[in-house]
DNA sequence: ACAATAATTAATATCGATATTTTAAGGAAG
DNA sequence: CTTCCTTAAAATATCGATATTAATTATTGT
């Protein structure tokens, strides 16, 4: 069969499944879009059963849409779609932080401090590393909190949310915020075990950044 | 090939999610235990495929876990994560209900009004049965929230949760409580849009249910 | 011309077979 | 007797082909 290919040690519905979220969540595949089989096929170079085990574990992350007997599709966008994402990030986010401080200890501090030194040392015109770290970054925050199930949910949400601000156009500064020195205000009133100020400044941080995109125009579905 | 079979309208695919989960919900097939394609071909009596799908799409209900590429095995079961999805509920359904209740209107009191009514006068012993409707009555609470991930959220939960419960053993009675006198309090309080009231009665339904089930000798993995 | 229906095309869902990888077993050497 | 390596068995992951189903186009009758 096919000589080496995806030899290594990671399974083609794995690479399957990282090449199609991706794409999902960077907009390259359009919200409403029809996904079909043949065609990613031939873009991912694979067979159509990982392709087809990778969409069925992106339906339950939300990016993907199973109809009937009528394939696949990118999951489509709405504002009342971004409204409650942003809603629900605020809700699980401060729970997960509050308990992430209440067990806070010196280990995690400082994989915190470093997550965001990582983060606030890049270019954060460097899109995909950016969008790495920071995501590293805020996770990091949460990570602490002794709930895995709570964690996943914050990480799907994430995702969610990043794949609107990629929709609404990347190229966007964010006017006059000043972005890093949020970053710096949250990582701070976490470090110093300040449950309320940590949360207020997280969920402040979402809520301005949901304001300015809640002004673009919405990317239409399909 | 196959002649009659899954011929009707619903795939092979969603048979075999469904059977898949209702078995690992109910305990017939024991956490931590190994899943196998071949074992459940014959089962199920369908081919790889779909059950490989089936299970990919069970991977993010949490109900089963993919190990590198060693196949999938039912999820395992823990103290900790019982105590976590007990929480979890808590918080994301106390968040559905209020906001279910900010929304009431006729059409919704009359549909919980009749979740409860059907749930109320079938008998608890005929399990398969009573356990649907008292999910459909419970869902039917939170659906007027207006937030299909939080729902979804919940819903996954909430399956979750019967899991651990079908584990400790259906025959035990639940001691001195009034679990029908509990439902029908819950529904008054949303029936007469007390929101705080209706969530203090829900959550308290949910903890007296987890102070039961923990009792219980935990039932061992694999 | 237009609706309804029939033929055609395209795409999905599924099967059966195969190559790869993991697990288990069996020896040989230390 | 244990450890490591080799070999055999089992199971997974993946492919290629096919039958089903949906979408599209052509056709016919009014």
């Amino acid at each position: 069969m096919d000589t080496v290919a995806q030899s290594s040690i990671i399974s083609a519905t794995q690479t399957a499944y990282s090449a199609l979220r991706q794409m999902i969540v960077t907009g390259e595949l359009r919200p409403g879009e029809k996904l079909k089989i043949e065609n990613l096929k031939e873009r991912l170079e694979t067979g159509a059963s990982p392709i087809r085990e990778a969409l069925s574990l992106l339906v339950s992350d939300q990016l993907v849409e199973r109809l009937d007997q009528r394939g696949f599709r990118a999951a489509p966008v709405s504002h009342q779609n971004f409204s409650e994402i942003l809603m629900l990030r605020c809700a699980l986010e401060d729970m997960a932080l509050r308990q992430s401080i209440a067990h806070a200890d010196d280990a995690w501090e400082e994989t915190i401090v470093l997550a965001h030194h990582r983060m606030a040392r890049v270019d954060p015109a460097d899109i995909p590393v950016f969008e790495d770290l920071h995501k590293t970054f805020h996770m990091a925050m949460l990570a602490n909190c002794a709930s895995p199930i709570l964690l996943r949910y914050c990480s799907q949400l994430y995702d969610l949310n990043v794949r609107y601000r990629y929709l609404a156009g990347r190229s966007q500064n964010y006017g006059s915020r000043d972005v890093p020195g949020e970053h710096r205000e949250i990582l701070e009133a976490a470090a110093a075990r300040n449950a309320d100020l940590a949360s207020s400044r997280l969920l402040s941080h979402y809520q301005q950044t949901g304001e300015f995109l809640r002004q673009l125009s919405e990317v239409p579905g399909s």
